[in-house]
RNA sequence: GGCCCCGUCGCCAAGUGGUAAGGCAGAGGUCUGCAACACCUUUAUCACCAGUUCGAAUCUGGUCGGGGCCUCCA
């Protein structure tokens, strides 16, 4: 079975067959730098990311290109508002997308171009359009006439005589018809700008995607990826550039992420109830929040709550039992090697899922399955003389860790990451470590002299405390209940 | 008003024509001094109605409910 995809503009799943076979071009349209990144910004990015690790994974030599939109009118207010130059705004903001999907663990793209970097690109397409007839000058702006371009709202499907009933044209403007949209923006006093044909001005929004991606990926590629909220006006316009300008077709497949929703309701800047990924990076563990997004399809919805993001911790906390406990149980098990199925069935089954359209959400249940083989092996009686069982723990283990890294999960060291979540839960909880470790001793003495009333007792009110205790033959740990 | 999406077990969430993945929570069991962990077993006919079909959660029509886009937004 090969890959298919989700395409926004035929609104269906089709066969991935890239332009040139064995080769991927996907560009996703990155962030305009004026403020932190919310959690939206977070799971598209997770997301084409996975997308961008699968391609890779599945054979396809992938170039990546995810920009950064640095000259907008959002920056350019900002700027003001805090008295300081777009450019250093955008700077700011660049380095905080660049630290929080860090720390997300996401890869970096092939290219992170920046908008101000092809001004000069910007231009051209802009000087092609006034050419072919499909853009016009007006004291010193330019913009797009939209009812030139024959296949326009192609793909947001939308119909030119409804929406034009409801659009209006600003003050200053210069459009011929409201539905217009800005190529070039001439300077106003204390803005940003660069010489061109029509005077000083800055590019708008939309055009400064065709002339990246044409500059890095050519006229025509494969993926284009954004979130919903995208497809218009922001890739209608992008299409209608670009196609516009080569003549060529511009995308093969445009993919589109859900949105996130916040207690049911959806999170926007308008509506103000949003969190930055600092906000959430304080409360939850970055590999956390990038499993609770991958545990969803793309294109579903997801809802950010607490207790969503709780049960996404203790399902993630449960690969890395499994892989500590895996660990464990190999370090002293046989060196004999012997044939596993198990790996190579589990990343069949990993790939039928992701081959659908990326459902990380059916991949990452496959891997769950493979997680409990994995357990139940480990507790069979005589595991580690027995070399059939503990080849197969290796191959399901390595198999795991493997396909994980193509999520993006897994990466820690399964102790390290534990202890790490652990402590961050016990600043919540009011006990100390000291405190616990005195309990544990007590007790153990009490179990020592067969007095289990006390030791019960002792355990009860840990529990109550929030702290559940694990004995095993090695000794007694604890995690948080 | 126009366009679009969704409604699957207590909760989260896959599944787009052949009799419902997975996780969390719950129940029973194995293990255990007793527990916890882990493992085993177990829990849904898919909002409602009508239709197409040998057969539908999956297709069509309708009803109810929720949401999105149409203005900056991942």
């Amino acid at each position: 079975m090969s890959l298919r995809i989700y395409n926004t503009m035929s609104g269906k799943k089709e066969e991935f067959q890239p332009l040139i076979p064995g080769k991927v071009g996907m560009y996703v349209c990155g962030v305009t730098v004026y403020d932190y990144c919310h959690i939206g910004h977070a799971r598209a990015n997770i997301v084409f990311d996975m997308i961008f690790r699968y391609l890779q994974f599945a054979g396809y030599e992938t170039t990546y290109v995810r920009n950064y939109t640095d000259v907008d009118d959002k920056i350019i207010k900002r700027a003001n508002e805090r008295g300081i130059s777009s450019k250093a705004l955008s700077e700011e903001f660049i380095q905080a997308f660049d630290e929080d999907m860090a720390s997300l663990g996401l890869v970096k793209p092939t290219h992170e171009p920046k908008a101000t970097e092809y001004i000069d690109e910007i231009i051209a397409i802009s000087q092609t359009l006034i050419d072919k007839g499909l853009a016009y000058e007006a004291g010193g702006d330019v913009y797009y006439a939209v009812d030139k371009f024959a296949d326009y709202l192609k793909l947001s499907k939308r119909n030119m005589e409804e929406m034009q009933a409801g659009a209006r044209i600003a003050p200053g403007e210069q459009k011929r018809n409201p539905m217009d949209f800005a190529l070039w923006k001439a300077a106003k006093p204390d803005e940003p700008n660069w010489p061109s044909p029509w005077g000083a001005g800055r590019p708008g929004w939309h055009i400064e995607c065709s002339a990246m991606s044409s500059s890095l990926l050519g006229d025509s590629f494969d993926i284009h990826g954004g979130g919903r909220d995208l497809i218009f006006p922001h890739h209608e316009n992008e299409i209608a550039q670009s196609e516009g300008a080569s003549g060529k077709p511009f995308v093969k497949y445009w993919m589109h992420n859900g949105f996130v929703n916040v207690n049911q309701e959806k999170m926007s800047k308008s509506l103000g109830n949003f969190f930055t990924i600092r906000d959430i990076l304080q409360q939850y563990d970055p590999e956390v929040v990038r499993f609770f997004i991958l545990t969803s399809h793309y294109r579903s919805p997801i809802d950010f709550s607490d207790q969503n993001l709780i049960e996404a911790q203790a399902g993630l906390s449960r690969f890395y039992e499994a892989l500590l406990s895996a660990d464990q149980m190999l370090a002293g098990a046989t060196d004999e090697q012997a044939e596993s199925p198990l790996g190579e069935e589990l990343e069949a089954r990993f790939r039928e899922a992701m081959d659908d359209d990326f459902n990380s959400a059916q991949a990452i249940a496959h891997l769950f399955e493979g997680v409990r083989t994995m357990n139940r092996l480990c507790a069979t009686k005589k595991f580690k003389k027995r070399v059939d069982l503990v080849a197969q723990v290796r191959d399901l283990r390595q198999t795991v860790l493997k396909l994980g890294d193509v999520l993006g999960l897994y990466n820690s060291e399964p102790a390290v990451w534990l202890e790490k979540v652990k402590f961050a839960g016990l600043e919540k909880l009011d006990i100390t470590l000291d405190e616990i470790e005195q309990q544990i001793e007590a007790r153990l003495q009490a179990r020592a002299e067969k007095d289990f009333a006390k030791s019960d007792q002792i355990r009860d009110a840990l529990a109550a405390r929030g702290i559940e205790l694990l004995d095993s033959r090695e000794g007694t740990s604890w995690k948080l209940k």
